[in-house]
RNA sequence: GCGCCUGUAGCUCAGGGGAUAGAGCAACGGAUUCCUAAUCCGUGUGCCGCAGGUUCGAUUCCUGCCAGGCGCACCA
C-alpha cells in the first residue's frame, strides 16, 4: 500500500502544488471498492484554485489521463474525490512477490532501528491465583512485545512479580492461625488463595488482624528470618504454579525482577525526594504533595517506616532506565490504576527524570462477571486454568465432530481452544470492559480466532494436495488474478505492515487482530467464488501463489498475537 | 464531592472531521456430485446517549448534561 501511496504522490503532487507527503497523508481509502482503491480528496485545493472541489477532481482526473501508473491504471472523478483504480495485475504481481520474498518476515519493518523496549506486562500478584483478569496484561502485553520486536525494537518483557507489601504479611497471619502443612503442599496456590480469603472474612470481625499483618510485613522487610522463609516458600510455590501457565500459553519474560527485588534501592529512592525537597512528613508519613499539578498525594513511606508499592515503582523504573536505557517504557496494568501511573511519572518528572514522559501505561477495562467485579478477596473469580482447559476441551469436541480422521488433535485443539481465549482479550478495543461469558469464550464460530486458524488451515489442505510444491514466483500467472474477490484479497494482504505499525504506536493489538478477520473474511469470499485445484494452468498457478500468500499473511499475523496456526483442524 | 474511562443495530462490538455508518451473534431463507459447511450468499434493523459550539461539512473535535464503569494517604 506504501509503494501505491508513493507512487500517486510522486505524480500527483507536481500538479497540485503540494509535496509528495503532503498528498500522501491526505490519501484515504474510499468507502466502496466500487468508487476505487485509493482516494485524493480535492477539498484542500478549494481555496487555493479558487474552484469547488468536484470540478478540481475532474480536471485532476484529465491531467493524469495521459500519464498513468504503474501500479494503476485509472483516476476517475467522483465528487469531491480523485479516485485511483488499482491495476489488479501489476498491483498483484507486486504485492505477492513481496510477500514470497520476505515469507516469515513479510510485515516487519525497522522502525525500531535497536532500540530498546521495556514492557512490563502479566506482573501477578504472588500468591493469589492467575484468574482470567490476569489474562488480559498477560496476554496484551505479550503481544506488544512481539510487536515491537517485528518493528525493529528490542523488546524486553519485564514481569513485575508482585511478590511484597502486605498482602505476605496477611498470608502470613493466616497461616499462622489456620494453616494446615500438609494441605498447602497438596495444591499450593490453591490454599493459599483460600487462606487469603479467609483472612479479609475472619478481619472483618476482628480488625486486629489487620495490625498483625502490617506488623509481619513489617518484620518481613526488616529481614527478620521467621518472615523471610515464609515469604520464600509462598513466593517459590507460586512460581513453580505461573510456570504451568506461561507455560502452556508460550509466554516469556526476559526478567522476572519482582517487587521485591528493589527492596535494596528503596532507601537512596525516599533519600533523592528528600534531597529534591518534594517529600514532606505528614501525620507520620512522608508523602510527595501533588496538588499543584492537580492530582491527589502519594505516600511513599508509612507511619511504621514501611514502604508501598509505588515506592518500588518509583526505584524500578529507575532501574529500567539505568539498566536498558529504554526508548520507550511500558506498563500494561488495568486502567483502574491509571492515577497510580499519573502519580508516578509525576514524581519521576519532579525527580528531575526527563525520561519520565518515555513511560506510558498501556490500560485496559475489567473483565467483570454481569452481577459485578470480581474480586479475589471475595473470592469470586474464575481461574485462567479452568477457561483454558475448558476451551481447549471445546475445540476437541468439535474436532472430533467435524474432522475426526486428524492426526494430531490434541495439538490442534490446544492451538484452537488457546487462540480463542487469546482473541477474544485481544480482538477488542481494551480499555473497554469485558463481560465474562462462557458462551461467549466457548463459541467458535464467526469473528474468531478460530475462524482465521480454520483459513489458514484450508489453504494448508489445498497445498497438500499439490503435487509440486516447488513453486517459484510466476508474474504471467499472478497477473491472471482479475475477479473482484482475487482483488480484494490482494489489496487486504498488501496491509500488514501498515497494521502492525498502526497496532505499536496505538498500543493495541486488537488493530492487528481486526486486521486478520478482515484476511480471513476475503479469503474465504476468494474460496467459495474462485476454484483453485480445479483451475488449469497459469490460473491455476496464479491462484496457488495468491493462497500461499495468504496463508503466509495469516501466520505471521497470528503469530504477532501469540497465537499459533496450525495446519490441519 | 473531585478525577479518569465508556455510551454506535435486539445483543457483542468495529469505525473515528468528509462520499449512502459497518461486522459478528441472534432470526429467517438459500448454497455441499467440487479444494475441510468452524464456511459462503441473501433478508431486516439505527435521533451514532442528550443539548449546545467550532467547521463549507461532526457519529468523529470542544463544552455542558445524563447513564454506566473505575479511582481518590497508611492495600497492590
Amino acid at each position: 500500500m506504501q509503494k501505491l501511496k508513493e507512487e500517486i504522490g510522486r505524480l500527483l503532487a507536481p500538479l497540485v502544488q503540494l509535496e509528495p507527503e503532503e498528498v500522501i497523508s491526505l490519501l484515504e481509502v474510499p468507502p466502496e471498492t466500487a468508487y476505487g482503491d485509493i482516494a485524493f480528496p480535492c477539498y484542500v485545493l478549494a481555496r487555493q484554485r479558487k474552484q469547488p472541489p468536484p470540478l478540481i477532481a475532474g480536471e485532476l482526473s484529465k491531467e493524469l489521463s495521459g500519464i498513468g501508473g504503474h501500479l494503476w491504471k485509472e483516476a476517475s472523478p467522483r465528487g469531491p474525490y480523485l479516485n485511483f483504480h488499482i491495476d489488479p495485475s501489476a498491483y498483484g504481481s507486486d504485492i505477492i512477490q513481496r510477500i514470497r520474498d520476505e515469507g516469515l518476515t513479510y510485515g516487519n519493518t525497522d522502525l525500531g532501528g535497536g532500540a530498546n523496549v521495556t514492557i512490563d506486562y502479566s506482573s501477578p500478584n504472588i500468591a493469589k491465583p492467575f484468574g482470567v483478569g490476569h489474562i488480559r496484561s498477560t496476554v496484551i502485553g505479550h503481544s506488544l512485545y512481539l510487536i515491537y520486536k517485528a518493528l525493529g525494537y528490542n523488546s524486553i518483557g519485564i514481569n513485575h512479580l508482585g511478590d511484597w507489601g502486605t498482602q505476605f504479611g496477611k498470608l502470613i497471619v493466616a497461616f499462622e492461625h489456620w494453616g494446615e502443612e500438609d494441605e498447602l503442599l497438596d495444591d499450593p496456590v490453591d490454599y493459599l488463595y483460600k487462606l487469603y480469603v479467609r483472612f479479609h472474612k475472619e478481619a472483618e470481625v476482628d480488625p486486629a488482624l489487620e495490625d498483625q499483618a502490617r506488623a509481619w510485613f513489617k518484620r518481613l522487610e526488616e529481614g527478620e528470618a521467621e518472615a523471610v522463609d515464609y515469604w520464600n516458600r509462598f513466593r517459590s510455590l507460586s512460581l513453580d504454579n505461573y510456570a504451568l501457565i506461561y507455560d502452556l500459553l508460550g509466554i516469556e519474560f526476559q526478567h522476572f525482577h519482582g517487587e521485591s527485588h528493589y527492596n535494596d534501592m528503596l532507601e537512596e529512592v525516599i533519600q533523592l525526594a528528600r534531597e529534591k525537597g518534594i517529600a514532606v512528613e505528614s501525620e507520620g508519613a512522608l508523602i510527595v504533595d501533588l496538588e499543584p499539578h492537580g492530582l491527589p498525594p502519594v505516600m511513599l513511606q508509612k507511619k511504621d517506616g514501611a514502604t508501598l508499592y509505588i515506592t518500588r515503582d518509583l526505584a524500578a523504573a529507575i532501574y529500567r532506565k539505568e539498566t536498558f536505557n529504554f526508548a520507550r517504557s511500558l506498563y500494561v496494568v488495568g486502567a483502574e490504576q491509571a492515577l497510580h501511573f499519573q502519580q508516578l511519572f509525576k514524581v519521576l518528572e519532579l525527580l528531575g527524570f526527563s525520561w519520565a514522559s518515555q513511560c506510558i501505561h498501556v490500560p485496559f477495562g475489567l473483565i467483570r462477571f454481569k452481577e459485578g467485579r470480581m474480586s479475589t478477596r471475595a473470592g469470586n473469580i474464575v481461574l485462567l486454568d479452568e477457561v483454558l482447559r475448558r476451551s481447549i476441551e471445546m475445540a476437541r469436541t468439535i474436532i472430533e465432530e467435524k474432522n475426526p480422521d486428524l492426526n494430531n488433535k490434541e495439538e490442534a485443539a490446544r492451538a484452537v481452544g488457546l487462540g480463542a481465549v487469546r482473541f477474544g482479550d485481544l480482538s477488542n478495543d481494551r480499555i473497554k470492559n469485558i463481560e465474562f461469558d462462557w458462551d461467549k469464550v466457548l463459541d467458535f464460530s464467526g469473528e474468531t480466532a478460530a475462524y482465521i486458524q480454520y483459513s489458514h488451515a484450508r489453504i494448508c489442505s489445498i497445498l497438500r494436495k499439490v503435487e509440486d510444491t516447488d513453486r517459484k514466483f510466476d508474474p504471467q500467472a499472478v497477473s491472471l488474478l482479475i475477479m473482484d474477490e482475487e482483488a480484494a484479497l490482494v489489496k487486504t494482504l498488501a496491509l500488514l505492515p501498515d497494521k502492525i505499525i498502526d497496532a505499536a504506536e496505538a498500543y493495541r493489538p486488537s488493530i492487528l487482530a481486526r486486521y486478520l478477520i478482515d484476511v480471513a473474511r476475503d479469503f474465504n469470499r476468494f474460496y467459495h467464488n474462485c476454484p483453485v485445484l480445479a483451475s488449469e494452468g497459469l490460473l491455476r498457478e496464479g491462484r496457488l501463489l495468491l493462497i500461499d500468500a495468504t496463508r503466509q499473511v495469516i501466520y505471521n499475523g497470528l503469530a504477532l498475537l501469540g497465537i499459533e496456526a496450525p495446519e490441519e483442524m
